[in-house]
RNA sequence: UCCCCUGUAGCUCAGUCGGUAGAGCGGGUGACUGUUAAUCACUAGGUCGGCAGUUCGAGUCUGUCCGGGGGAGCCA
């Protein structure tokens, strides 16, 4: 006899075969006769219909605790069901509760809940039809990013968590010291880092892409996909101080490999998902975003739009939308301006080409033009940039100055500089946040729900 | 950090002109039924986010603090 999961179980034939089968009551329905548990496992959405003939199977001791949310072992035959709402059932034979759920204080019901009540309690939220489906969205995501690189000859690297390089240059960091914090060494009334841990100044990556910088440039193609903390006070729907960042860097590739390795990317990691988690995403396309199986299915078949800067602008001022902020060129397009492009003007992902250099990194290439870079977002409706890439400046008189040009210590990427010194080569990269692509394709709203654990400005629960 | 909204039963919310609190769902009890977020009946459940103020009287008005949500900025 096996101990099988329910996602198996739902798509083998019926013939009375015996199986044990472990999960989490859904819902209980009693009668005199028989009674009905809803039995959910995680492995898939759908429940697996326990039917219990009260004169084959004795209750009398455990139907108080045959709640919502108490664990089961339920040994029994796997029977066709007679009726349509679902292909098989388990006739069962034996009924344990491993781990009773008090229906007074439990506080997951039947019915639906909030998404902000569900973060509240997100020790039982991944319990819910969502959160699984989102899970295991999240699952496919991941294991498709992985296939994709590792099909195409990338290989996985592991950049530092903790970096002693404070030139990062994406925004707030987190400290990590182990000073006492009551009693902060001081010399000449600034601190004393050489008293620290790793003697100096240490902080939480914000991004491991100089260091994809080294690795492509001496193996080729290379990736990285791990956390990634931003010590920013965003308090929105689209960020988190702690979140997932995939990060492929390709020798001797431009900006326009980089847009086609990245377009095709996305592409595929979506297919995946659309292959392999159909149940779930019929899930969201019903009740949680309606219509994003036809917009996901259109992105996989479609081109992206490919458009410069400068050509965004022009379509931004010829609109007849208002805008909070005012058009012109050399600003740097806001949400309002990116959702119009993607939501009104091409309905599809748009990659925007060569920005101003003013509103972009110092480690973008130069344009011969001398005043655009060859950054390229990505934006998709909705969510707004979901990858930001560049091809990388390579030239080490040209990158040595733009470090000048923006008040940069020069000294401190000294190891970034030689990698132009020695053997320097065109390269280019990109970077995708892990989550707004699960929100993306899954349509949920709040970033904080397709995270198991999220940490914001003020918040680190669970 | 800024702007706006919000906080009432376990959950989702209503509560008029300032006069001591209501629904649906969930829970409990019972009935009924191869049930499907079952159905029906009965029932319990409240420091109206905290503190201070105005008032004879505050869920309701004012101040303040705290929590939650949406938007902006920053970004992925």
């Amino acid at each position: 006899m096996k101990n099988l999961r329910i996602k198996q179980i739902i798509s083998m034939k019926a013939d009375n075969q015996e199986m044990t089968v472990h999960g989490w009551i859904r819902s209980f329905r009693d009668s005199k006769a028989v009674c009905f548990i809803a039995l959910n496992d995680g492995s898939c959405l759908s429940n697996l219909q326990i039917v219990i003939d009260r004169d084959k199977v004795d209750l009398t001791n455990i139907i108080s605790d045959l709640t919502t949310g108490a664990s089961v072992a339920v040994t029994g035959q796997l029977v066709a069901s007679p009726k349509p709402e679902q292909p098989v059932e388990l006739d069962a034979q034996t009924v344990q509760v491993l781990g009773p759920s008090p229906s007074e204080t439990y506080p997951l019901q039947k019915k639906r809940h909030s998404f902000e009540f569900l973060r509240e309690i997100a020790h039982l939220r991944p319990r819910t039809n969502t959160f699984s489906a989102v899970m295991r969205v999240r699952n496919a995501l991941s294991f498709a990013i992985h296939h994709y690189f590792q099909e195409h000859g990338f290989l996985y690297i592991q950049t530092p968590i903790i970096t002693a390089s404070d030139c990062e240059g994406a925004g707030e960091m987190f400290q990590v010291t182990t000073l006492p914090l009551d009693n902060i060494p001081k010399e000449n009334n600034s601190i004393d880092f050489s008293k620290d841990f790793f003697g100096k100044k240490a902080s939480l990556t914000v991004s491991g892409q100089l260091e994809g910088e080294i690795m492509a440039l001496a193996l080729g193609n290379i990736y990285t996909f791990g956390p990634t903390f931003r010590a920013e006070h965003s308090n929105t729907s689209r960020h988190l101080a702690e979140f997932w960042m995939v990060e492929p860097e390709m020798a001797f590739c431009d900006i326009n490999g980089d847009m086609d390795i990245a377009e095709e990317f996305l592409k595929y990691i979506i297919s995946h998902v659309l292959e392999n988690c159909e149940e779930d995403m019929a899930f969201f396309d019903k009740w949680v975003d309606p219509g994003k199986l036809e917009v996901l299915q259109q992105i996989v078949k479609s081109s992206f739009t490919r458009i410069t800067y400068t050509q965004a602008i022009e379509e931004l001022l010829k609109s007849k939308e208002k805008f909070e902020f005012k058009v012109e060129w050399g600003i740097d397009l806001q949400s309002e301006h990116e959702k119009f492009l993607t939501e009104k003007v091409y309905n599809n992902p748009v990659i925007i080409t060569d920005y101003p250099k003013q509103i972009k990194a110092f480690y973008m290439k130069q344009n011969d033009d001398g005043k655009t870079v060859r950054a390229m977002d990505i934006l998709v409706p909705r969510i707004g940039e979901i990858i930001g890439g560049s091809e990388r400046e390579d030239r080490l008189d040209v990158l040595t100055a733009r470090l000048k040009d923006q008040n940069l210590p020069v000294e401190e990427y000294w190891w970034y500089l030689e990698l132009r010194k020695y053997g320097s080569a065109p390269h280019a990269g990109f970077g995708l946040g892990f989550e707004r692509m699960v929100q993306f394709v899954t349509g949920m709203q709040n970033i904080r729900d397709v995270i198991p654990f999220p940490r914001a400005y003020g918040s680190a629960e669970f």
